[in-house]
DNA sequence: CGCTCCCGTGCTGCGGGGCAC
DNA sequence: AGTGCCCCGCAGCACGGGAGC
């Protein structure tokens, strides 16, 4: 910066002064200045300045398993919200919550950089942990986190999605909607499932046995043997859409139709679900909306610089398409 | 830190000294300088030990477009790579490169954060330009990068993997193989065409019109629409995956059947591939070695201080399902 | 003499390197 | 060998001062 000075004939301050765009200073020298920083491409040391002025406008996001569409989706959206808000955006991908030697030094990492606030990934109770390593006073938004961690915190309503599928498995005719789980410790997983008993509770249902997928085809395909071989199976609710076309998988190895023998619904609606065979029903989470809603949770609390429990929930949405018929006779 | 040198009865040096594992110093003063850090909760500022070191320990990675499975695959790997080798990742997502404005503000905040070196996942030709943003002296690497920009490049060899398609279909008899491309700004898809038309001359067979798709499940299906209602068209090699399933949608709808009617081969192998219906035959890209790679271009940078145009290329590999058949008669 | 406008002089934040003790 | 001292890196802020009306 000072030799942006010397060929500007002025003191660092000036230059300073016209980079932060402050009122007075005269034009032909800020044309100066502006020549001479482009005669030597000088930049200025994002360190320094956040060192001096304490402000980095920097949004730290904190994420695993970023190959999944829905957190890279959310990601995604969020560093898009963060663009429009004159927010730069660091993503710090932890390989998994439990981990803990590699998440801590990615959460000490945005710390330490003087991150403004941080947007928590939070899928899974492990993310808890890494939470409490962050500063008190520094913000922080969780995307599917949960009350009780008393933060901000935006999520699609899972127990909403969960019961909007059952019970448009239910509505028809389906004596009972069978539901193959999502990993234990995802939060996520949980309220589907309690969404699911719910519903089947309202309509006086049994609930019954519920096999237990992964996220993954792979996971689903083995539940869908299971399930395959049980006649009373008309209905099933699957964790996801992956998950559902593992089991679409399994069905058609056993010669079960869908819809005709069986009804299925996902979650998630990814894009290619709609091409699956048949076209899956699925209830849709509107990920980009859970981005934007992330980020005005945090803006807010970068205005009034205090951290807050306000949550959000994002509606999901029933698409429906070729995986779900009547219960066969 | 002049807290904690104050608590611990030294001065702010020894405290440094302590922090940086620095051999000279006593077991006592370090036990005492550590007992006042925990006391203290005391952290380093990262900006002022960037701004006094010159050095950063960050890698830099653009990124555009972390929905599809490719990109993120290759972000995650990178970053568990640098894990090991004691580097933090900050990723930038750009919306898309072509968005001049925003990844021009990406890739300045990287080189002003004090990167130490920069990845560009950089799979259109719109990325040059943000690389030109990057200043001289900075080590780049780029993931599926350009030969003519000649930096460091890792990538996937597109072309043998549109031979390897081609050549796996055409050793089943078929006369000639479709291509449904990928977006034409990808290096990609061009590479992964010339294989296809490389193969098809080397077997003397004629190259059909090359109907071109996004990557989508949604514009493959457009052109499977197509494709079956040509007579000829026995065997397709589609962008990758997704198309693929657009692909058999459409092929499905029209009552051809997959792989008795038409020979299919898709790109990528998604985890999900497997369990499309049927099963998808496919040519794996091994993203995981693409970012271990990058990584280790990227360090030799780092630790020559030169920037190299050393490239390598990674094989693909035919994974065979159950999408491939011989020429029906 | 007061004001506004413009610009320069310290000094600060936080941590590290070289040297002296 | 163990510690402390001074100064440095880069940018910003609160001054303070000179020019002009």
């Amino acid at each position: 910066m000072s030799d942006v000075a010397a060929r500007a004939g002025v003191s660092h301050q000036t230059v300073s002064r016209v980079l932060n765009g402050h009122p007075h200073v005269s034009a032909t020298t800020r044309t100066r200045v502006l020549a001479a920083i482009a005669e030597l491409g000088y930049r200025r040391n994002l360190s320094a300045r956040v060192l001096a002025t304490g402000r980095s406008n920097v949004v730290g996001v904190v994420a695993q398993n970023t190959t999944l569409y829905g957190p890279s989706s959310m990601v995604q959206a969020i560093g898009e919200a963060a663009l429009g808000a004159d927010l730069s955006l660091t993503v710090g991908h932890v390989a998994g919550y439990d981990a803990t030697a590699a998440s801590r030094r990615i959460v000490e990492r945005l710390v330490q950089q003087g991150a403004a606030g941080l947007v928590f990934i939070a899928p899974v109770d492990a993310a808890a942990e890494s939470m409490a390593l962050v500063p008190s006073g520094l913000p922080i938004v969780t995307v599917d986190g949960l009350p009780e961690w008393e933060v901000a915190n935006v999520s699609v309503d899972q127990y909403a999605g969960g019961m909007l599928a059952t019970r448009h498995l239910l509505d028809q005719g389906h004596k009972t909607v069978w539901h193959v789980a999502g990993p234990e410790q995802w939060h996520g997983s949980r309220a589907r499932e309690q969404g699911w008993r719910a519903a089947l509770a309202e309509a006086g249902a049994q609930a019954p046995p519920m096999p237990r997928a992964g996220w993954s085809a792979a996971s689903g395909y083995q539940c869908g043997r299971m399930l395959a071989r049980i006649p009373d199976c008309t209905a099933i609710f699957a964790a996801n859409d992956h998950v559902a076309l593992g089991v679409m998988r399994a069905m058609a190895e056993h010669g079960k139709r869908i819809p005709d023998d069986i009804s299925l619904i996902g979650f998630d609606d990814v894009p290619e679900a709609g091409y699956f065979h048949p076209g899956l029903t699925t209830i849709r989470q509107e990920f980009a909306e859970v981005g934007r809603q992330a980020l005005r949770l945090l803006l807010e609390q970068l205005a009034t610089g205090a951290r807050s429990a306000e949550s959000a929930l994002v509606e999901p949405v029933l698409i429906g398409r070729d995986t779900v018929a009547a219960r066969p006779a």
